[in-house]
This record gives C-alpha cells, sequence and structure tokens, in this order.
DNA sequence: CCACAAAAGCAGCGATCATTGCGATTAAAA
DNA sequence: TTTTAATCGCAATGATCGCTGCTTTTGTGG
C-alpha cells in the first residue's frame, strides 16, 4: 500500500519516453519544492516532507541532491533560465522598459519570490542564481545599443538603477513591484 | 562534568547587577547566533545548538524564543536598532553621502550580511526590520531638508537610488559595497 | 531574614531527520 | 533477447530536534 502521500503531478502516464522515470521524479520534485515554499513554513521544507509531497521516497531525494540547499539551487536554476526575453524594439528606451516591465511583473509572482528568498536565506554564493541571467541580459540589451553607435550607461550603473530597485522592493518589502513602477526606473536612468 | 561547550562571553563575573542573569543569558544567546551565522551552514543553526554555543540550556531558549526565526528578529532587532546615526552636515548632498557611506560600511560587514540573508530566508515580513530602521532615517533627513525650504526627492526615489543599491550589492552579490561607491549613488540621485 | 515569583537547569519523551545496505525496476546497450 | 549500469523503492538505524513536567537557583520585595 501507498504509505506516501499522492504526487501532485496529474500526468500519471505509465512511464513511456519523453523524458523517463528520471525526468519525472526531477519534475515532481521540483513542483513540491515550489508548492512548499508557498506555504509559509521554512521549517517544513525538509527533504523527507519534500519527497512524500512529491510521491517520492525520500532516499532518492537524498542521493541525487544531497542537501535542500542543492535541491533548491537546482529549483532556481530552472525557473530562472529561458523565461524571460531581451526585447527587441528598436531603441534601448523602449528596450529597457519593456524589460523592466516584465521582470517587474516576474518578480511579483509569489511562487518567484518565496524561491528568491529561499534561495539568499542558504547562505550566499547560491543568490547569484536569481540575477545573473538577468544582469547577462540586461548587459545584452546595453551591448547592443554600443553596436549601434549610441552611447549608453554602464552596467554597473544600469544594474543599480533598474535590478537593484526591483530585486529591494521585492525581497524587502511587502509591495509587489509593478510593470508601471518599473517604467518610472528607467526613465529615471536614461537622460530626458 | 559540563557537556556544554564554553560561552563565548569573556565575562564571568558571578551573577551580579548589570542586567542580572537573564540579560545575560540573553547577550550569551545572541553572540551565539552572531557566530554560528557566520559559519556558513544554516542548517546547523538550530536551538540546541545556539543554546550549547552560548552555554544556556535548550530549554531557556526555547522557553523565551521559540523558533529560530523568533530568536533571529530579535537579534536582527537589537543589531539594527540605534547602530547608525543620522548625520548633519548642513547640506543634503553632504548627509546623503554620509550616510550612504556609513550604510554601506555597515552592511559590507560579514556578520550583518549573514543575519540580513538568515532573516530574510525566514519567511518576508521579518525583513522590514533590516530596513524599517534605514528607511525612517532616510526620511528624516529628506523632510529636515524640506523644512529648510528646499525641494527634495521623494522618499520613494530616495530609496530606489541608495537603499535599493546598497542591499541589492551586499545581498546579491559578492562584492561588498564601498563608501566610495556608495557616494556615487548619491550623485546620481541630486541633479548636478 | 524570609517569602515569593521569575528564570534557568535537568532529564526524558516522542517525532522527525539524515544516512546506509539491499533488492527491484527501469532504460539503454550488446 | 539478454545484459548491464543507473535509478529508485524499501526498511532499519543512529542522531538530532522540539517540547514538557519538575526541581533548583536567582533576585526582589516585604
Amino acid at each position: 500500500m501507498p504509505a506516501t502521500t499522492s504526487p501532485t503531478r496529474t500526468d500519471s502516464r505509465p512511464d513511456s519516453r519523453p523524458g523517463g522515470r528520471s525526468a519525472r521524479v526531477r519534475a515532481a520534485v521540483h513542483q513540491a519544492v515550489k508548492d512548499l515554499l508557498t506555504d509559509e513554513a521554512s521549517d517544513l521544507l525538509t527533504i523527507p516532507v519534500i519527497a512524500a509531497r512529491a510521491g517520492v521516497h525520500a532516499t532518492t531525494v537524498y542521493r541525487r541532491w544531497g542537501s535542500v540547499s542543492e535541491l533548491l539551487a537546482d529549483v532556481a536554476t530552472s525557473r530562472f533560465s529561458g523565461d524571460l526575453v531581451v526585447p527587441d524594439t528598436g531603441s534601448l528606451r523602449g528596450d529597457l522598459e519593456r524589460y523592466a516591465a516584465d521582470l517587474a511583473k516576474d518578480l511579483s509572482d509569489p511562487d518567484t519570490l518565496a524561491l528568491v528568498r529561499a534561495i539568499v536565506g542558504t547562505g550566499g554564493e547560491g543568490a547569484s542564481i536569481c540575477r545573473g541571467e538577468r544582469q547577462r541580459q540586461l548587459e545584452a540589451i546595453l551591448e547592443r545599443e554600443q553596436a549601434r553607435g549610441s552611447r549608453t550607461p554602464t552596467i554597473e550603473r544600469a544594474i543599480d538603477a533598474l535590478l537593484a530597485p526591483l530585486y529591494y522592493r521585492a525581497v524587502f518589502t511587502d509591495q509587489a513591484p509593478t510593470p508601471e513602477w518599473a517604467r518610472t526606473l528607467v526613465s529615471h536612468l536614461l537622460p530626458d
């Protein structure tokens, strides 16, 4: 008899090709972590609890990830890769406004926010997982504009003026960043 | 025989007035939390371990604080209250530069940084402990300048331009914020 | 000096966690 | 089809954690 609780996944086909068992386990565990992160009980985010929620044995999680920190890092890597697109509106201002608005919408998601906070809490080096991709994308926007022959703010300045307020407001305050507010950040960064 | 490890405190006088036993226990526990926070093992930050390091019985910690989250909140409240002074240089620019530099130096301390990260990781509402006092102090600087009849940036704008980059750089990157860089933030906030 | 309330020490309990051998299942190679 | 290595399920173990009655110590006021 299945002593563990039922998994969250709705996909219950009998282990066919797309990914194999290993990939299904990984998806179920990732989903369980995301679910538990919103439950507002950080001490419940433990391997046995995660495994039970994923319908997987704790041993499997221990062997594949080892610790909650590494598991969180894995979830964050998946979450923060390839989900945001570098816009191309033709103008630097347009690109930045679009990108800042997208990022604000992304960071206003409670699940994403909980993940960021949990990652920050696990120590330090893992925190760059949540910002590395975004910094690179911002850099790409600036470099493309420079390739057009225009002068742009430095990447450092852009980080201070855009990324920093977005992450600060999301992580340290209880007001979610809105796309409209994000656009005002761009207007302060770029000279009128 | 004393099974627990020796406390960190150097003060070993036999329970005289200045604070009483209760206050000494509190100080020892706070110090133990700060010590353990730098040890880079977030899963070791547990009540029995904290109590042992403080030379105090775990029961005492459980009764006084209840959970690690509340204990962290208490440590943070002590740490972030009254340690920074609102400067008064006569000019808004001078005040902001001084305050930003002080805050940068404060946030570059590894112990403080570890505390901030741990607080963020415990859930959300506690994160405002690390920024509430600073926001109020920044507000005080702006309001004093307004009382002099001068126009100033809004508090929201000052947060985005000063507090946000400082906290972002400290928490999300591995480069500690320097006072010099903090002053450049002010130069970007105030019109030349 | 004595009494009393608050705080801390103590021992022990149940529950949970992390980890490890071992067998079973799966997916891919031969 | 058979083989083979990787992955996962299972059960058990030792360790740790969170918590709770009970006693002892502390410090304060009568």
